[in-house]
DNA sequence: GCGCTATCTGAAAGCGCATACAGAACTCTG
DNA sequence: CAGAGTTCTGTATGCGCTTTCAGATAGCGC
């Protein structure tokens, strides 16, 4: 009486379970007549197949998953999410893409943020039950990814490729390369310093060995390690200001600050505003991710746009393929990256997005 | 071979299938020792319980459901979104709220977005797959969100309550009457013209009515119907703009515009800068919804801000608790609102967030 | 050491569907 | 109209797990 199943809806139109099944899977095997018998019945009974069911006797789901971490204190919801632009985050935009991709090829998306000690319960509780898995870097421990990876194909975004599977980043060398040799060639700007991520961040590393790359090509010196490190915070920023053009500073100032991620370059600029440093005309700044807020400060910051929508997109992908090849060898993608040139480098107003 | 099984776990372990089922479902009904054992057994086989056969056997997925329209042309992808802050979604917003209390609630989130065409199919697909079901307004034919309902809880989203099932909404009236009040009185502009929507958007005609209240109370005359009407578009927008300044235009021009969302009164603005009007010097310019570009443009746009987080966060707690307690009588919820007022009404710079 | 209770484990029966296989019904030919 | 195809439908089985019920085992007092 409750919900109905295959079984009301059979008995309903006079038919065995077999061909309503049919009818839902592969109505062409069904004729007409019978098809609509059956059909009628379903919705005079408002009859939904069964998900699991399904997925248990045909041993896939239709389901991709995407397990990402948030941070966010969730306590604090509804009085820091009031503001929309400011909270655009990474995610979402991977979720975006990742859904429409899924979309495209049939799958719906199964997601599920992780706080670092629930991680990996709810990895497997998602790998249970998706035909494949996407994985946003530091998003669940290795341990975990492993056992899941045996029994779904996974794809892990961003980070370090993780032996075995496949693999998707965005260019981290490349874009940190172009920006940092727009400011040694285009500004003929001679003293940078950087100021990278964790030393355990493989992104950060990768940006500043594009940062070396550049000084390179450009035949200076070649630094031998950022100048000094950050958490990714605009705090962070803020301290590096306070380092760099401290009382206690040592040596020249630099002529340009080339921060590893936005969120520092943002507190940065705001640290140097304080100080009466113009930027650019006193220092110029690069930040890397192109967040929304790089648009909103003044002055506009020069970073690296990463194609976060396309990372999604391209995970489907790889699952996809993987699912109908799962004896293929793994992949890895790299994703090219843009540079955006605005105001803080001192290039002219709108010169970028 | 393939992806071990709770068989394939039990016999390793030495116990029944039972005891494994067990060990995950109620782990301290397992005595420690058997349960090390198991759970030894499970970890060197790499077992991951599999969701379709927990959820067929035990009649539950532990997860929630959310459809949403997406209009996005799908094709246009990589080229459109290489702007991460243009295209913040309305429904990204209310994605992430309820992801991040389903997680709260141990439940996962299933997205899946719908063109009009497949909508009922995509609906009852994830219908079959989920506990609860969040359906944002005009995402689904009612003919398949009735079918739906019989089966899972089902909360709709923002526009017309649907008979039966719960309901959470935002303020459009009062968005709208406080806005307008503030033209009205705050300002003290007399001639208003509202820039309605389609007539068959229920959140549209709300706002209209709101826009009708304030000029009750102030006394004014009743505006019987939306001055004009568009798609809710940027080109829309223009369009208006177009209408009441072109050539062809009759009587005197109002001193305030009413948008009746964000995406229109941006293109308003854009309209009226290249007409030479000032804004807000000739004439005050309002919208309603708070997507990020309303901070963006010059001047900044007074709107009113929708909880979408909210949105999605109430609906998770609908849904918990009508799988709580199946039979409880339908509840609709309604979301306060608040005004940002900023320069396009005519407010000082900075007034508003 | 016995009987009793409290705890732990196993056997077995589905959950709702897909699908292989076989059988029924129908369509053509000659 | 018989026989060979062809198309359509039904029977039966199993997907991997949860859960009830009963049986086994352990703990305890006397």
């Amino acid at each position: 009486m409750s919900t109905p199943t295959v079984y009301d809806v059979a008995e309903r139109a006079g038919v065995s379970i077999a061909t309503v099944s049919r009818v839902y899977r592969n109505p062409d095997s069904v004729r007409g007549e019978t098809r609509e018998r059956v059909l009628a019945s379903a919705r005079e009974l408002g009859y939904v197949p069964s998900g699991s069911a399904r997925g248990l006797a045909s041993r896939s789901t239709g389901v991709l998953g995407l397990c990402y971490p948030d941070f966010h204190d969730a306590e604090a919801d509804s009085a820091t999410a009031s503001d929309p632009g400011e909270v655009t985050l990474y995610s979402d935009e991977v979720i975006r893409g990742m859904e429409r991709a899924a979309r495209r090829h049939g799958y719906a998306l199964l997601i599920a943020s992780s706080h670092a000690d629930e991680a990996g319960v709810r990895l497997t509780e998602v790998a249970g039950r998706v035909d494949g898995l996407a994985v946003l870097a530091q998003a669940v421990p290795d341990e975990a990814l492993e056992m899941v990876a045996r029994r779904v194909p996974v794809v892990v975004l961003a980070g370090e490729p993780y032996d075995g599977l496949d693999h998707v980043k965005v260019a981290n060398f490349d874009g940190q390369l172009q920006i940092t040799r727009h400011l040694l060639s285009a500004h003929r700007l001679r003293r940078l310093a950087f100021v990278g991520g964790p030393a355990d961040s493989p992104d950060g590393e990768a940006r500043f060995l594009g940062y070396q790359a550049a000084h390179l090509e450009a035949g200076l010196p070649l630094p031998a390690e950022p100048d000094l490190r950050g958490d990714l915070t605009q705090a962070a920023g803020r301290q590096a200001v306070e380092t760099l053009f401290g009382a206690s500073a040592k040596g020249s100032r630099p002529q340009g600050l080339v921060f590893a991620n936005d969120q520092m370059a943002v507190g940065g600029l705001h640290a140097l505003q304080e100080r009466g440093v113009d930027v650019p005309g006193d220092i110029a700044v690069t930040g890397f991710d192109g967040i929304p807020l790089s648009r909103l400060v003044r002055p506009t910051l020069t970073t690296v746009l990463q194609p976060m929508g396309r990372l999604g997109v391209e995970a489907v992908e790889l699952l996809v393929a993987r699912l109908a090849e799962r004896d293929r060898a793994p992949e890895a993608r790299l994703l090219p990256v843009a540079a955006v040139l605005r105001e803080s480098c001192g290039c002219p107003a709108g010169t970028g997005a």
